[in-house]
DNA sequence: GGCAATCTACTAAAGACGTAGTAGATACTA
DNA sequence: TAGTATCTACTACGTCTTTAGTAGATTGCC
């Protein structure tokens, strides 16, 4: 499945994610930008609309919760982004990161590690 | 500068960045979708409302060229993503890089070059 | 039972996106 | 010089995005 969210969409699908299932109050009340209560159900929607979330009835509401998991959107969006800014080159992508980013030495020590763990992983 | 295009722009900012200036014939030719001359002049214009492109006269036509790097480019929308996705950690988006896109051992070999090249020049 | 609060459903409207056509100017060609 | 090709400028239009209001149903309180 091909997952593309706005950024709106992606701002209520992080507080499903973070929150687990959640009413449309709840899901305004944790994101940072302050909508009307009917944006929120809108977008709430319209992600429904497209396959992301579902709900179940809870007393007079709905209680949200995405159907797609974070990982697979994020994988979608760093694809989609590789694809169009960086040559579809996963590691042209990954050489701006570290070279262009700003990282400490701790982040640069930790994802060392990450990646010693990896290619332990493939020739062990 | 804020630096934000849409897929089709990038397309097109792609095209200015690997060949230079450009007229609008040779964009639409290094284009991989094939549009109308009309289309890839709309999006030119556009571009260049927003500041990113500009232009020369060169006869009758315009030869256009970009006006911002294609790092600062990566750069933001780098940036973009990790804020919507990742929670703006640069770290966790490497990570999800490392463990969920099928890199070969050669990539993460390379991949760990460059770090440690990086952590050279940190602590020297 | 009646009034206020709270929900969803539906509708709306402005702006961005993507694509392209028409008009009018300019240059090339026979 | 008349016709054709090639450019830009302007306009258009359907779709998606973002935000939110109104209507109508339901529930809870007094």
């Amino acid at each position: 499945m091909n997952i593309s969210l706005t950024d709106r969409e992606a701002d209520v699908m992080q507080v499903l994610w973070e929150h687990g299932p959640s009413l449309v109050t709840d899901v305004r009340e944790r994101l940072s930008d302050k909508l009307a209560y009917t944006t929120v159900l809108t977008v709430l929607r319209t992600l429904e609309a497209k396959g992301y979330v579902s709900h179940d009835e809870e007393g007079r509401g709905h209680r949200y919760f995405a159907s797609v998991k974070q990982q697979a959107a994020r994988k979608n969006a760093l694809q989609h982004l590789t694809n169009k800014l960086f040559k579809g080159s996963t590691e042209l992508l990954f050489s701006h990161l570290v070279s262009d980013q700003k990282l400490s030495s701790e982040q640069i020590s930790r994802m060392r590690k990450l990646l010693s763990e990896r290619s332990d992983k493939e020739k062990p």
